[in-house]
RNA sequence: GUCCCGUUCGUCUAGUGGCCCAGGACACCGCCCUUUCACGGCGGUAACAGGGGUUCGAGUCCCCUACGGGACGCCA
C-alpha cells in the first residue's frame, strides 16, 4: 500500500510553527515511505478564510521546502459531496434529523454544567417519530452514534486509546443551513483522497473518536492515525504571540534559515539516538512515527538560534551574500554600491563563522558599506587614544607598502608590532576600531583585505593623528 | 465539572527490566586556543514528580496521588 499523507490547515492568516511541524512530519513520513504528500486547504469557514491566507501557507511551505506533490485541494469545492454523504447516511438510518434550536441546545449545555454533568446532546430526536417534526424549523442532521460499547483508536503515537460510547453524543454532520461540519468533511475528504495516514496535532485526538464513528457508519476503511503532541511556549502554556515569533514569516524576517528551522522542528518531539544536526536527506532516511514522543514540548529559541548558526556556517557564500545585500538594501545610512557589495562578498566566509542569524550577519557586514566619517561605538572610541592615533599613522604607512593580500597584511602587522615592541593586539585593536567603528570583527588581516587598500587607508587617515 | 493524554538535567532528548550512582545537545559557569568577537577543544553545575506494589533486580511493568496539557460548538 502506498502511503498517502496530508497536511490540512485552515487558512486563517499565518503558518504557525506548530502547523509547520505537522506539515514537516507528514512530508517526511511520506518521503520516508516513498509515498505522496498532499495538501488540503480547509476553507469551509467562508468568513475567516481568505485567498491571502492560502498564499501565506503555500509560500511558507515552499520556503521550508516541503511543498505538496499535488496541487492543493480546497475543501470548499467539495461541499456537494459532503452533503451527499450526509443525506445518504440519513437515508440509511445512520443519521437522523434533529429539530432542536440553537437556544434549546444552549440551555441543555447550561443545565448540564449546573448539574456537574458533561455537556452532551441528550438524543431527544434520535428515535422520535418524524411526524413530530415542528413545521417551519429546518433540521440539522446528526450521526446516530452507537450507544453501547466503546470506540477505539489505534494511534501510531499515542497507542490504543479507547473511550466509552456513553461519553460521545450524536454529533451534527450537516447544519440546519445545509452545510457540512468539520468532522464530517474531514472524514469524507480523507476517504476520497485515499489518505492512508492522518498525522496531526493531538488536539484532534478527541475528534478522532467521532470521525471513526462516521467511517464505521459508512463502512469505510480507517486510515492509520498519529496524533503528535503540541508545541508550547517556554512557560508551558499554549504557544502564542507573547512567547515570541510563531509564524514562518516572522522567523524568515528574523534571519532564520529554513533548513535550520526544519532541523529544529524535527528534533522537537522526535529523536533518533544522539543525532542533533540532520539535513533533509538524513531526516527522510531516519524519520518515522515510532520516534515521536507523547509529551508536549516547549519552544526553545536559544536552541533554534544555535542550530541556525551551524547552518549559516555551512551555507553557500553567494547565497549568504545575496541575503545580506537584500537586508542592507533599505538602509539609508549605507552606500551600497558595487564596491561595497564586492567587499561584503569577500568577507562573508569570515563573517558567517560568527553570525547566528542573517540579521546578525547583515549587521556585522554593514561597516563595509559605510561612508566616512565612520560612526564609532563608545568602546571602540575609547581605544583611539591620541597615542593610538599616532601609531595608526605609522601602521598605515607600513600597510601601504604591501600588496594588501591578507597574508601580506598579516606579515606586515606582525613585523610592525615586533619592531615597535608591541603585542599584536595593541596594534590590531585600535586598527579594528578605526576601520570598523567596532571592537569586534573577523581577523584584522581579512578585514583589511576585504576593505581594499584605498578604502582602508582612507579610513585610517580619517582618525590618524 | 467530565473524558482523554502526559510527567528523565532550566530546555530538547537517549533510555523498550540488569550495559544507568542515568548518556548527548542547547543554555549557563570555568580553563585552553587567540589580534577582538565568534568557532573549536577540555572540564563543571544540573534530572528519573511523589508514594505504594511486582521482581533476585525498575527510569523502564502495575496501582494511587500530585501537577501539566488537550478536548468537550449547528468553529476548524
Amino acid at each position: 500500500m502506498t502511503v498517502r499523507a496530508r497536511f490540512a490547515p485552515s487558512p486563517t492568516g499565518l503558518l504557525h510553527i506548530g502547523s509547520a511541524r505537522t506539515a514537516l512530519f507528514n512530508y517526511l513520513f511520506a518521503r520516508h515511505h516513498g509515498g505522496e504528500f498532499l495538501l488540503r486547504i480547509e476553507d469551509t469557514d467562508r468568513e475567516r478564510s481568505t485567498e491571502a491566507a492560502t498564499t501565506v501557507i503555500l509560500e511558507g511551505l515552499d520556503w521550508l521546502g516541503i511543498s505538496p506533490d499535488q496541487p492543493p485541494i480546497f475543501q470548499s469545492t467539495r461541499l456537494a459531496r459532503h452533503t451527499d454523504i450526509a443525506r445518504q447516511m440519513l437515508a440509511s438510518g445512520d443519521a437522523y434529523n434533529c429539530y432542536c434550536t440553537a437556544e434549546e441546545l444552549r440551555q441543555m449545555r447550561e443545565q448540564a454544567a449546573a448539574e456537574g454533568r458533561s455537556p452532551r446532546y441528550d438524543g431527544r430526536w434520535r428515535d422520535r417519530d418524524p411526524a413530530d417534526a415542528p413545521s417551519g424549523v429546518a433540521p440539522s442532521i446528526r450521526l446516530k452514534a452507537p450507544r453501547d460499547g466503546e470506540t477505539v483508536v489505534e494511534d501510531l503515537v499515542q497507542g490504543t486509546v479507547r473511550v466509552s460510547n456513553t461519553e460521545l453524543d450524536d454529533m451534527i454532520i450537516l447544519r440546519s443551513d445545509g452545510t457540512p461540519t468539520y468532522n464530517h468533511s474531514v472524514v469524507v475528504d480523507d476517504h476520497d483522497m485515499a489518505i492512508t495516514h492522518v498525522i496531526r496535532g493531538d488536539d484532534h485526538l478527541t475528534n478522532t473518536f467521532r470521525q471513526v464513528q462516521i467511517y464505521q457508519a459508512m463502512n469505510w476503511d480507517l486510515p492509520r492515525f498519529a496524533h503528535i503532541p503540541l508545541i508550547h511556549g517556554a512557560d508551558g502554556a499554549k504557544l502564542s504571540k507573547r512567547h515570541g515569533a510563531v509564524s514562518m514569516l516572522e522567523f524568515r524576517e528574523q534571519g532564520y534559515l529554513p533548513e535550520a528551522l526544519c532541523n529544529y522542528l524535527l528534533r522537537l518531539g522526535w529523536g533518533h539516538g544522539d543525532l542533533e544536526v540532520l539535513d533533509r536527506d538524513a531526516a527522510i532516511r531516519l524519520f518515522d512515527l515510532d520516534g515521536v514522543g507523547r509529551a508536549p514540548s516547549r519552544m526553545d529559541y536559544a536552541r533554534l538560534t544555535n542550530l541556525n548558526g551551524i547552518y549559516i556556517r555551512q551555507a553557500d557564500d553567494d547565497r549568504l551574500t545575496r541575503e545580506v545585500l537584500e537586508r542592507l538594501a533599505h538602509r539609508t545610512d549605507l552606500a551600497l554600491g558595487a564596491k561595497a557589495a564586492e567587499r561584503i562578498k569577500a568577507l562573508i566566509p569570515a563573517l558567517k563563522e560568527r553570525a547566528k542569524t542573517l540579521v546578525e550577519l547583515a549587521d556585522t557586514a554593514a561597516f563595509l558599506a559605510r561612508q566616512l566619517p565612520l560612526p564609532i561605538e563608545p568602546k571602540a572610541a575609547a581605544l583611539l587614544t591620541p597615542e593610538a592615533r599616532l601609531m595608526l599613522r605609522d601602521v598605515a604607512g607600513a600597510l601601504a607598502a604591501t600588496d594588501f593580500t591578507a597574508p601580506a597584511i598579516d606579515a606586515a602587522l606582525r613585523a610592525f608590532a615586533e619592531t615597535n615592541g608591541r603585542k599584536l593586539g595593541q596594534v590590531a585593536q585600535p586598527l579594528r576600531a578605526a576601520l570598523t567603528g567596532s571592537t569586534a570583527s573577523p581577523g584584522i588581516d581579512l578585514t583589511l583585505a576585504a576593505l581594499g587598500k584605498e578604502e582602508a587607508l582612507a579610513r585610517l587617515a580619517a582618525v590618524a593623528a
